[in-house]
DNA sequence: AGTGCGGCCTGTCCGC
DNA sequence: TGCGGACAGGCCGCAC
């Protein structure tokens, strides 16, 4: 389930090889995903070169000369080179061929990721505009989470899970930035003091760019854009390890249910607030 | 306005 | 061995 630091590393893997690259074939295999792709995509782009990469969140933005294709990869896509005419297997939708020799491919089993063109400012893009602060951006910090949490009575972990607040945390990282910062994923979000917001922002910019270091956490479907694998799941410490001890403090780990999301924390390092 | 929940999907795992 | 059912999960859009 790829969240901003998988989508940070296909970014990173992707861009050196398909940079200043010319699309000459796009092959659609199944257009029907979370909505559709547009029939006017492959006209868009034939022909056109690839000027750069970037990231809003989960979603990866291509940039084009004539627009930008926006592309989402839900909870089980993913992206990799191939040599054109490789055959494909099964999910796999969408190739995106290049005067090289190569092509993106995008494959997808539960089709819950999108691919969908702007033609111009992303930002002001529909699926972008409402989205909240990159969490890795000077832009969030204490203050930001702060007026945000103060008005809300939500739990915490909910909050950190909405892309409205923070643009691309899912629930790994929110299962391991709350452990980190020792605050119970229950706790109504404006029980927090401003400095419990700052340890947890730094907490979250912690995590993500160690994972980001790591190449993403790889389980289940996720891996990177060469095939490996990241190895932040080693480092994990509390997300997939209910029942097993803290590595803190040896208590027993304990899993809940919080908005339909397997929650998982420390009964004893992280207390919560009500 | 803020919050909560249903629906979209398929692969995997568990129990019978 | 085979089958059904539960579960996993991000995000939109709707309902309260």
């Amino acid at each position: 389930m790829p969240e901003l630091p998988e989508i940070e590393t296909i970014k990173n893997g992707i861009l050196p090889l398909i940079k200043n690259n010319t699309v000459n074939k796009v092959i659609v295999r199944n257009q029907k995903l979370r909505s559709p792709i547009p029939r006017d995509l492959v006209k868009k782009i034939k022909w056109q070169k690839i000027k750069n990469i970037s990231r809003r969140g989960k979603y990866l933005i291509f940039h084009f000369k004539c627009g930008f294709l926006l592309m989402h990869l839900g909870m089980s896509g993913s992206l990799v080179i191939v040599k054109d005419g490789a055959s494909p297997k099964k999910h796999d939708h969408v190739d995106i061929c290049f005067t090289d020799g190569y092509c993106l491919r995008f494959n997808d089993p539960r089709r819950f990721g999108c691919i969908l063109w702007s033609d111009n400012n992303p930002s002001q893009h529909k699926l972008l505009h409402n989205l909240g602060a990159e969490p890795l951006s000077e832009e969030f910090n204490g203050d930001y989470l702060f007026a945000r949490t103060c008005k809300s009575v939500r739990p915490i972990k909910l909050m950190l899970m909405d892309s409205k607040v923070i643009a691309g945390i899912g629930n790994i990282y929110a299962n391991e930035a709350l452990f980190k910062a020792s605050i119970h994923p229950q706790s109504v979000a404006k029980c927090l003091t401003k400095s419990q917001c700052e340890k947890l922002v730094r907490a979250i910019k912690q995590v993500l760019t160690a994972a980001i270091r790591a190449g993403g956490t790889s389980c289940r479907d996720y891996k990177r854009a060469d095939g490996t694998q990241g190895y932040f799941q080693q480092k994990l410490l509390v997300y997939g390890r209910g029942g097993k001890p803290c590595r803190k403090c040896k208590a027993i780990l304990k899993t809940s249910c919080l908005g339909q999301r397997s929650t998982v924390f420390c009964p004893r390092c992280q207390k919560t607030k009500k």
